[in-house]
DNA sequence: GCAGTGGGTTCTGAATCAGAACCCGGTCGG
DNA sequence: CCGACCGGGTTCTGATTCAGAACCCACTGC
């Protein structure tokens, strides 16, 4: 459905980001998460892996290392804007999870703020001002 | 955002496809690809990888592989409704890689199928009956 | 009876993962 | 002023996994 043969932009992001970690990071920094030692703790990743996976992120423009003190300088980790554009990917991915996954059921629903109903994820065509599922979905080529 | 830790679900979904081939898989199932050799020439996976992702996949209910003719035996792999449901997935990713993934841009195009415009991901509240994007996400806890 | 086709498996070596242990600058308590 | 501690790493190890070539095998059609 995306694309054709070597359309090459999502083997590049999954390059980044495709792999067991990255996108668990990026979760734990939409919760709040922005320290080494935060990250290694909740996560439970051996601190080499962290090591090499921030950078990659900070590399690729997701996150950012951020001086919070100096003496002794001390660094976070903020997810920059692309960052947080993440988040429908993860929100695909935990909904996925908890309606085909096999594993547990989490124990936190998403919810719409204001209200508190549980959000659902839709296609949306802002010309015919609908939602709608992955069968109505097309790929056409584009000029270059 | 996400579930606090040890939220499992999401780590057991990673775990079966949070790796560089399993999602381009996936994605070149939905474009129709359904034999082993086809997979491969679209992918440029090497084959035993390809061997152990399909098996992984059908294990795990993302995929089944049919006879499609016995005398010479010769198998398809399809995706089931959970494999057709990851295209949310998919298409956030997709989506992302064009607005900030850095590669190059693909050169198709996700439209919404009977009027032809780029279609748009988001968030939606059954209740409210709106549309809204990340930040207006909340999670909370489930009873179990 | 021999090449071709589809769907694999078996070898190899390179890269990557995971974990423990170690390091290092700075600060704090005594 | 000296030692413990803390945050944020790096350096060692081995175990997995990746990637690619080569091989295999049942069956077909020529």
């Amino acid at each position: 459905m995306p694309g054709s043969p070597s359309d090459t932009a999502i083997d590049h992001t999954l390059r980044v980001i495709g792999d067991r970690w990255s996108i668990l990071i990026v979760r734990a920094a939409l919760r709040g998460i922005r320290r080494f030692d935060d990250f290694c703790d909740d996560l439970g990743i051996a601190r080499p892996i962290l090591t090499t996976r921030l950078r990659r992120l900070v590399d690729h423009g997701v996150m950012t290392k951020i001086v919070y003190q100096e003496h002794p300088v001390r660094f976070e980790y903020r997810l920059t804007e692309a960052g947080i554009a993440l988040s429908p990917v993860l929100v695909a991915l935990v909904r996925w999870s908890e309606e085909h996954g096999g594993g547990p059921v989490p124990s936190t629903a998403l919810v719409h703020a204001p209200c508190g109903t549980e959000l659902e994820q839709a296609f949306w065509c802002r010309r015919c001002r609908t939602t709608f599922g992955p069968t109505a979905i097309r790929g056409v080529e584009r000029e270059a």
